[in-house]
DNA sequence: ATATCTGCAAAGACTTTGCATGAGA
DNA sequence: TCTCATGCAAAGTCTTTGCAGATAT
């Protein structure tokens, strides 16, 4: 049902690694959600339709995710690693992050100028010649105060 | 004789509060400083030639510069924070991070082409009215493989 | 003098590890 | 079957808090 699931099903056994009903449980709700869960959210959450789950089978899964590219880990800040699916339904492709500094909400903002693309292109290559240096990913981040808070 | 600890010297004052000698030794290293230490780093370097120092001293010291906006705390993903001074004799003024995912090393990066800047700033406006949304900072980190972690 | 600051010890929060049991392929 | 995965409990990091004594102004 779920083609997140279906699509790593492969992904998983060609490294000798097994779908279980945890891994199946955890994968579903990064694929279900707009929000950027921590490990013990994604626990809590899973727990509902899976009481058995233990919380360090989130975290090894979350590392597995991470290695095999399928999962973003970011540090927003707040002392807590929180994860998204790298493709998913209900997420835009690539896309940078605003985040309320008060409130800690996380906006994802994905309608980039032409020129943004274009340029972090340029500064990639630029960053790599000058500095010998092999990039392989960015994380680029707006803090500051959502509507909300603003009140 | 350090420009920084003086230059905040007021600073301190005008808020009630205290220059103290952990404080000052604090300052003195952040500012002597090109690299981008933890709290347990500062802590073991500020001991060197002042013994007396705790570690929890270190975290508040850091806690409240923070709060008056002398340094700047970040996340690299190494599982703990870091800090820099935001005005340093040693540092490049305001600039982004590249970051070893190998080797954990950290370079600064100031050399922006005007593009960039102007860019930011168009970005920073289009988020501002599309989000309602109030930016104070951001954050640009590009990371890869270093030269050295290369071969 | 007195309100602030400090260090120590303890507690707290997040994450990882060891190990015996359980479960995919 | 047989290796990999799981859950529990314990341990490991990093960071924060409580408190009595010390210190800056």
């Amino acid at each position: 049902m779920n083609k997140n699931r279906d699509g790593l099903h492969n992904r998983f056994r060609s490294h000798g690694l097994r779908i279980t009903e945890p891994r199946k449980a955890i994968i579903d709700l990064l694929s279900d959600t707009k929000e950027h869960l921590s490990a013990e959210e994604i626990y809590m959450e899973v727990h509902k339709g899976y009481p058995g789950i233990g919380l360090t089978t989130v975290y090894r899964t979350l590392e597995l995710l991470e290695e095999m590219g399928v999962i973003y880990r970011f540090h927003f800040g707040d002392g807590r690693s929180r994860y998204e699916l790298i493709q998913s339904q209900h997420k835009p492709g690539h896309h940078h992050h605003l985040i309320c500094t008060n409130c800690k909400r996380i906006i994802d903002y994905d309608d980039f100028i032409d020129e943004e693309v274009e340029l972090l292109n340029k500064v990639e290559k630029n960053l790599t010649e000058k500095h010998d240096f092999k990039i392989t990913g960015h994380v680029i981040q707006f803090y500051g105060t959502c509507s909300e808070c603003q009140k």
